[in-house]
DNA sequence: GCGCGAATTATTCGAGCGTATAATAAGCCG
DNA sequence: CGGCTTATTATACGCTCGAATAATTCGCGC
């Protein structure tokens, strides 16, 4: 008798949306919060839902995991290419990493308790290793294209310890960023970004930071 | 009939007891795992005992929290006074951070797991706040006399901004050194941040890295 | 426009959760 | 050494968990 009505959506839409659903669930109550049938109240569904469109909840909560990476470097990498000269780009990719919206509590929300995970779960690490890497390429080419465009010759282990550096400084200011966002204006974190970087790089002040086009 | 035989501890005993139980199962199975049971096995108590302790198992998460921060900006704070002029103190503040047993992957996990629940729970957002106030304040200070001490002239907001770059740095270094542990061998991260720092310093190469009694 | 496969709901299951309360054993004080 | 306080155990309660299964409704292909 009186079974509720539902619409019969595409497989792309439904896991997006128990994704979503996901996400929304260990933001707001943590990951022990983040309870099937929560989900799937969020996303309008009903709990056995969930276990048709993933194995078990864990295989959800690693396809969540990795949807807040990709939107993470996504966002970063978005903003770097639209820049003209490698400065710019990699200009662009630091101030993008401390500024919404990667800056964001409820980002740094599910990366925490995700990262809190990396080692109960091998799949968690496994999904953590690659985008770790895959950041840390990214930002070796831009710091690289950057050192050719100056015409400065730098061996690739420098370049790698650099990126490492810069990587870590990203990373922190982040961290520091987010959590204590009420400390700082938006502008002030990216300014300090931008001069710490190239210091750390030893460039001259003012050859990022300035306000260029 | 035939009830456990037990011991009657003190209570400050019993306290660490119970919060050290707590970590150990965070770490080993997640904030989700930690759970009144097993948290009471892994003390060697039964779990109505918990509650004789803590007013409800939130308050001794948050006790134990606090537990993890204090340990690690002690380890820190307890290598730097070992130093007998200000640029040794902060050269071995920095290297203490970037080394066991600061650097432990347990560690992180817990840190993590906590961090995770700041935008959850105000408590939590509480006790991080005071902490990260407190390891500011500490590189702030170190910072300070390390500059008179080399008679460099520096305005407070100069080194105010220096001390939040230097925190991320470290911070940063700290992630990556530990979540890709594989990656780097001990000693190249206590090296690379001491060569990190002192380019955001604008200090000499080898100024701070270089050996040094 | 109808029938059939499959997406979705509904219901159930056993286990485990945090908490509350009552019974008991420990160990100090006289 | 015996009684009293209380730290500790034991047990029960009401919920909620993730998962499995059965029942139903949707919507596409013919």
């Amino acid at each position: 008798m009186n079974r509720r009505t539902y619409h019969r959506a595409s497989e792309a839409e439904r896991r997006e949306d128990l994704i979503a659903a996901t996400l929304d669930c260990i933001a707001e109550f943590g990951i022990q919060g983040a309870t099937v049938r929560q989900i799937a109240m969020r996303a309008g569904v009903t709990g056995g839902l969930i276990r048709h469109y993933f194995s078990s909840k864990d295989q959800m909560l690693q396809a969540a995991y990795r949807k807040v990476m990709a939107g993470m470097t996504e966002a970063a990498v978005a903003a770097a290419i639209e820049g003209e000269t490698a400065r710019s780009r990699l200009r662009r990719f630091i101030v993008a990493n401390v500024t919404p919206p990667v800056t964001d509590p409820r980002t740094l929300s599910l990366w925490a308790a995700f990262i809190s995970h990396i080692q109960i779960d091998q799949s968690f690490a496994a999904i953590h290793r690659e985008n770790y890497l895959s950041f840390l390429e990214a930002l070796e080419t831009l710091l690289t294209a950057f050192f050719v465009e100056e015409k400065r010759a730098l061996s690739p282990a420098q370049c790698r310890t650099y990126a490492i550096g810069v990587n870590a400084l990203v990373d922190g200011l982040w961290l520091e960023g987010t959590l204590a966002a009420d400390t700082f204006a938006e502008h002030e974190l990216a300014e300090n970004a931008l001069i710490s970087v190239e210091a750390l790089l030893r460039l001259q002040p003012g050859e990022l930071s300035a306000e260029q086009r």
